[in-house]
DNA sequence: AATTTTCCCGCAAACGATTGCAGTAACTAT
DNA sequence: ATAGTTACTGCAATCGTTTGCGGGAAAATT
């Protein structure tokens, strides 16, 4: 279907002058006669004259747009960062676009191999849950096309990152759950090769470790974030011979699901269990009884990842940076147990 | 920042042929000999050789990509159907760029003259709130530009949309608050000028006006389905001196938010105040009570609308059509008072 | 009146690909 | 040996813009 766009060569023609001068007074550059300037104007004007982006890029070649590839947008977390990461790609005149690869590999393959024909001036990317290998991402720093990962990152890979502390915030969640008075903790986790996930075991671990709990390693479990699977976790829990009396889930969408299930089976919260959670969407807060949760710097996140972008965009040979945010646990009635004073 | 991308010429000049080879080889055209054809690969792949998007997009000028133009991500509605109209794209070889208008009208246009800037070949929008007149769609329409509506749609225009029968769905919904013994009923609506908000106060009306249910305005309330004017909208009825006890609320994100107003003041669903809420949000099923709600046959809704376009993109003059589909009532605890058996 | 300056505009190359047409060499057929 | 194929490859135009350079006419200066 042909489309109705005016171009430049047709109003030279239709005003019986140069396409040059046509593009100059356009775009208000000196030397046109004010007569040729409004003439041109007018003729655009009628005409709808849109400048083609395509032949602007493809001359320039640069297209003032970032991609940002993320494993989905059903996620909170990622629509939220999103909104951040366009709004400043947008302050600094620059456009997005937004891939999902829906967790696979070959997804995020495909789309960020999309992106880069489309001469993208840099990506910012959060990694699939299956991505195990990286020669993706190192082929763009072969090229020298600007990366920045975002919380789903790899220790293998060199390059500039936004992320959070998540063994720390894994621990303090912990901790908090130790002092309202919890012994046998559980922790819900995510896929076994996502590093956030591990981290925040890890996190967890130390906490036990800190405040000399058992770790048993049945206690942890590990999942794909689905409702199904997550529920099923939480049922194997309590199907424990000595089920657990607080559990850290390492994402709100396992912590809801886990919520779920402890109140199908009609468990008390936080009095028989106290849980807490992570990523402190704003359900946290609908919920009876509410989500304890980690909070993460959402907005500043975005904001931090396209500095970094941008920063690698303007400069030749910048050095990999990693910025670490602050999380906060946000404690509210899930893991608010009455804790007995000893004393 | 230079970008180390290899073209055709380098290839050609590093064999010493001629462009034109390069590209009939790299592309497995015939008349060319296996040597070059095989020298041209080894090279290409040794310098990583990607084509340029954007050289191609401008000779062709296809760009075998759709834009989506949605009000927001973190829409559980918008997401999902998003990701269907993904997979429906992708399926028939375009590539979708998602933009988002923050429900402003402005952010509406811009995007829209962006995405038709870079020459996408159609484009499947949903109208932001803010958005009260049409030109910018108007404009497409005399471009010749295939556009599809889905969701938030207008009268006014007349081109193709996906929508579903919002009066129905809304009188259905209504009925049964009505059939689970409902007298007084409430509305929690959109913003004044949002159409498919207003068809559901429509439906509404029309159940009562069917069994004889009084109407009164103040029953029904308008906001902007953010969190904090929502509850404001739930308070707000229950301060009447005859309070609701039945809620019609036409987005889960009031539906929720009202909830959450209702169980702050102690009131028991659906004893109380019984409620139906729109989209059946997976989180329908997590509160407590569970909420009844109008499902959204979000998969078709995208896939059908991405059919549309391609209808459109394909043939020259088509005539607008408009699809609907049907919604699906999914009751659950919220609405599901004890009726006593009158005889 | 001759020269310089100013003002305005067009030519042509460039961005990186694709493609119709023409041309050359080698090979087959007569 | 000559004509006719066949098999490759290159030239040059094209897509829609931008931009350095040069040139001609008018205006200003001497």
């Amino acid at each position: 279907m042909k489309t109705n766009t005016t171009t430049i060569k047709e109003i030279a023609i239709l005003l019986g002058i140069s396409t040059s001068t046509v593009s100059r007074a356009l775009r208000g550059l000196p030397d046109i006669k004010p007569e040729t300037r409004n003439a041109v104007a007018r003729v655009a004007e009628e005409l709808d004259y849109q400048p083609n982006q395509l032949a602007k890029n493809l001359l320039k070649s640069s297209t003032k747009t970032i991609g940002v590839v993320v494993p989905g947008l059903n996620y909170y977390f990622f629509s939220s960062v999103l909104i951040s990461i366009e709004e400043a790609a947008l302050q600094a005149g620059y456009s997005v676009i937004i891939c999902q690869t829906h967790e696979s590999y070959l997804r995020e393959v495909n789309q960020i191999e999309n992106l880069v024909n489309s001469r993208v001036e840099g990506l910012i990317i959060s990694l699939a849950r299956d991505t195990t290998h990286y020669e993706h991402i190192e082929k763009l720093i072969r090229k020298k096309i600007p990366v920045v990962l975002f919380d789903r990152h790899s220790k293998e890979l060199n390059i500039s990152k936004v992320i959070v502390d998540n063994i720390k915030a894994a621990f303090e969640a912990t901790e908090h759950l130790i002092q309202r008075g919890c012994k046998r903790l559980a922790c819900l986790a995510g896929p076994l090769n996502l590093l956030i996930s591990n981290e925040r075991v890890q996190g967890f671990k130390n906490a036990l470790e800190k405040y000399n709990l058992p770790f048993y390693s049945e206690y942890v479990s590990h999942g794909d974030f689905s409702k199904q699977h997550s529920m099923l976790q939480a049922f194997n829990l309590m199907n424990l011979p000595n089920p657990p009396d607080g559990i850290l889930t390492i994402s709100d969408r396992i912590g809801f699901a886990t919520l779920h299930a402890l109140k199908q089976r009609g468990i008390k919260i936080p009095e028989d269990i106290a849980m807490v959670s992570f990523n402190n969407e704003p359900f946290c807060n609908y919920f009876t009884p509410s989500v304890s949760s980690v909070s993460q710097p959402i907005q500043e996140m975005g904001k931090e990842a396209v500095n970094l972008l941008l920063k690698q965009i303007k400069n030749e040979n910048p050095i990999p940076e990693t910025i670490m945010l602050k999380t906060q646990l946000v404690v509210r009635e899930s893991s608010m147990r009455k804790v007995e004073e000893n004393g």
